[in-house]
DNA sequence: TTGTACGCGTTATCAG
DNA sequence: CTGATAACGCGTACAA
């Protein structure tokens, strides 16, 4: 109810102390300071945020396009984001699609309505084509590898360290691969089970359909895993699984079923999570959380000049344990 | 970039016109409405949102604070609320919690700041006399059988519902009742849990530890409970469980091991979701969905007049089916 | 160090 | 039906 001017009033100063006060600016005297505080405790005065927003033509919020944060890489690069984030006392609003498209359409329309100052998309569902309807509207930041050159996009060449782990593991003798992805029908899945099928086709080793396990996610996804494996006819020698979450998942199982890893099946899995090191699996590093600092600095600079635009792979690395 | 001036400029009308356009008012003619919406286009203009709420002076959002929205309790009761704020053409902003205070806080702090209209709390971990210092910062409405008079709260008297569900079990000759809760450390459990022991007490009936079961919250739960109750050397014979959820994964699981419902073990709970009457649960109603809409009223009446706090307790009802 | 006055982008009131 | 113009609440040159 009460406004900047009541308070200015009723301390016997002018809005701009006021405002100076509210916002730390120096060149204000103890007193004065300490008469504008008392009103605003008085009052229980707090400021209207969107004419601040309004006068300050940015609202110092960014949004975040993720399909959810209960995934450890989607949690894990958010963490990176809000590190940075923080450090430049900058909010984040996060869009949690379930690869909704329209979800991730509100968060393009609150930008256009500079409701925020920025969106990262983490992952999408929406066309690029769609995307770049917005693009005036404000800078907009990818995590993927695309080819465009309209938005900067930072990310990790998936694929690549895919075939790094097939490689692997064939080096280690595997031939009889399979393979555990997330959601079958994403992007990134599809290229992978491409890399995948092609590979195998290299070496003549016959592809079996079950070889191929979607829906794993979590570490429970890892005990059906293990059970479908243990109903195969033709069982692989190897695992070469999405995330280490899982991997530790199938390990755990494994050994629960009374067989041995690596001796009855070997398991390279991405990431270098936490888990992986403690169960010493075998995995290749992935820097999601550097992922998300770099995603953000990409926001701040394509804040500052709007020509910006840049793509950035960050590495991977073959981290040797034993479970292969 | 642009703004209603420019359009204006470029249309060749003033600015009340184009936000008369913008706003569907009447009384514009034609041909003048049809080059705003040119010189629109041409601009892919769309107003600054702050501006728009610090001009009307309210942003038509109320904030939704709950803990998680993946529970069937709370997703029924969002969607009472989500129907009734379309109607009023009011958008929502949820507050997911997981119970942890900052986040309810962080929804009032923007109640304060003039982000959103109004709180709607469909259940809540801080105290009361913390939201009570909100009180003048817009209408707060209660999910809760409160016995305060700042707030409008709209309720389901819980307990009582679990007392009925506890009598009808003993009408029906079960002495030996093991109880199925959520969440065990919040409040609503903590008082079945006391009217349970009450009444286990009152007809001289031993309770056992291992008969109260938490985590009870969706389906998957009930195997759980199953392979408990297998466990467990004094076996009741009936569970009153806290949603149909799990009730109907205790069947599940129960009919799956070799026995009968209700001949082993008899189920009765809450909620008169679908799924209890596909699966002929006997069950008590609760209008959890209307919980909603009449806290989404309470919201509507309190933005009229501040003087209005209401309580209102919806009423529950035994609904007899086959599995006591 | 302080205050005045203007701008931010929109809506609403009130003459015409 | 249309257009000035005053709010809305705050930040900030600029002048003092």
């Amino acid at each position: 109810m009460a406004n900047i001017r009541e308070i200015a009033r009723l301390a016997g100063v002018s809005v701009s102390t006021v405002s100076r006060v509210l916002n730390n600016h120096p060149y204000v005297t103890p007193d004065k300071r300490e008469a504008v505080l008392k009103t605003i405790r008085e009052l229980d005065y707090s400021p209207n945020i969107n004419a601040v927003h309004l006068s300050r033509g940015k609202t110092n919020m960014v949004g975040v396009v993720l399909p959810t944060i209960n995934h450890p890489y989607f949690s894990e690069l958010l963490e990176g984001i809000a590190e940075e984030a923080m450090k430049h006392n900058i909010q984040l609003v996060l869009f949690q699609t379930g690869y909704h498209q329209e979800k991730e359409f509100e968060a393009l329309e609150q930008l256009r309505g500079h409701l925020i100052d920025g969106v990262i998309f983490a992952s999408r569902a929406i066309p690029f084509d769609s995307i770049l309807k917005y693009k005036d509207a404000g800078p907009i930041v990818l995590c993927e590898d695309s080819d465009q050159d309209e938005f900067p996009a930072i990310s990790i060449k998936h694929v690549a360290a895919f075939n790094l782990g097939l490689d692997y593991l064939m080096s280690k003798g595997h031939e009889r691969i399979a393979i555990c992805l997330g959601r079958l029908e994403g992007t990134n899945s599809q290229k992978r089970q491409k890399a995948y099928e092609e590979k195998m086709k290299m070496i003549g080793q016959n592809v079996h359909g079950d070889w191929i396990l979607g829906k794993c996610l979590m570490i429970q996804d890892g005990k059906s895993v293990v059970d479908r494996f243990l109903q195969m006819k033709e069982k692989p020698t190897a695992f070469l699984v999405g995330n280490d979450q899982v991997a530790a998942g199938i390990i755990t199982e494994t050994i629960k079923q009374g067989l041995a890893v690596p001796e009855n099946v070997a398991v390279l899995s991405f990431d270098n999570h936490p888990i992986s090191e403690i169960m010493g699996i075998t995995t290749i590093d992935i820097p999601t959380k550097q992922l998300g600092t770099y995603a953000f600095h990409a926001f701040i600079k394509r804040s500052d000049d709007s020509k910006y635009a840049k793509k950035v792979a960050l590495p991977f690395k073959l981290i040797v344990r034993n479970s292969i």
